[in-house]
DNA sequence: TGTACATCAGTGAACGCGCGTTCACTGATGTAC
DNA sequence: TGTACATCAGTGAACGCGCGTTCACTGATGTAC
């Protein structure tokens, strides 16, 4: 039945982008091989390279779409009353047990942190940039804290993965506690 | 030349649990072949499984090693000014240029953090141990302050994750100020 | 203490397997006239 | 608008490779008498 057309090469590079984004955050990069994401997106491993050079470059592609799925709400907020609204609603579901718990959907950076600073290829950049962006719109309202996001950052990020690894719900509920008291403290504080 | 006397068996074990803990820190654990560990401990793959059932069981010592590694320090100072002097030093050693570029060395929590989040296996009641007993020592000495330890902790895990994926020496060290004042803060604060 | 023998730490070849990537092929799509 | 042809998205077999694990083998170690 190939070939496709247009606009259905557009949709079938949406579904791999969105698999690999979902998978990846998942079960890890490494983890996660080219014919899973592919299978998930309804096809065979073979046509993959039509899409992408490499699976490198899908790495890439997928961590930038979980990126820009889980800030987007908060970016679109308008700066104002609106802005801290969004920005409080977002520590809150941050810092929730359905993150701790839906990987898939979830923070990029809490899923793949420590395997994206390993890598020194394509992901990095992205990663970083990523980094920046969420520290802005987490600390930048009053100019003066100029780490208040970064700092806050860190505390999201580790209180997931602490969250993530302990080993009982309620240990793991503690640690949300902390963290949301710890998110609570800077806020007042800095 | 086989058969190794007892005591040299006990050293090998000993080489490969160090050669592991160090690879897997740098490398993560997937990309850590038994391989790679057995030529950094100076034999050949063969004899790996007169020490070890599996991988897994190796990531599971090797982990524990290097959490060893990492708090004995801490805990073996005795309770009290001298406790508190180590502690300091510790949240020092944490947060420096030094941790961020030596993974092999350095925190296994923020080596593999997102990794072992991951696994369902061997290492999860280890690492789940370790966060408990890090949290601890890093916050238990105002017993009122429940989840001091914790929200410290987490902020130094996610402070070093952000801080190895900047790209950038500049924005590694922002990352790293942002999470030493955070650190202040929670301790003035909590 | 000396001898005979079982044990077993380490070697290196081999196993099946899944990985990332390539390729010949198919046939609908897009294009040129 | 219709026809002839090049393109190329997706298929599925195949590639070399490194993985975790197994195994027959070696010979020093540890043990029993």
């Amino acid at each position: 039945m190939p070939r496709m057309s247009e606009a259905e090469k557009q949709k079938s590079y949406r579904r791999i982008v969105e698999a690999a984004s979902r998978l990846m955050r998942e079960h890890g990069i490494e983890a996660t091989s080219v014919s899973d994401v592919m299978k998930a997106a309804d096809m065979t491993h073979g046509g993959f390279y039509r899409h992408f050079d490499s699976k490198e470059a899908l790495v890439s592609a997928a961590f930038d779409a979980a990126i820009e799925d889980v800030l987007s709400d908060l970016r679109d907020a308008p700066v104002g009353p609106k802005r801290e609204v969004a920005r409080a609603q977002y520590l809150a579901r941050y810092l929730s047990k359905e993150h701790v718990n839906n990987r898939a959907r979830g923070c990029p950076l809490a899923a793949l942190g420590t395997e994206i600073a390993r890598q020194d290829g394509l992901v990095n950049p992205g990663a970083s940039e990523a980094v920046e962006q969420m520290a802005d719109l987490l600390g930048k309202n009053d100019p003066a804290a100029g780490g208040r996001g970064l700092a806050t950052m860190a505390l999201l990020l580790g209180t997931i993965t602490l969250a993530r690894i302990a080993n009982s719900p309620e240990f793991s509920q503690n640690v949300l506690d902390a963290g949301k008291r710890g998110c609570d403290l800077l806020e007042q504080h800095w």
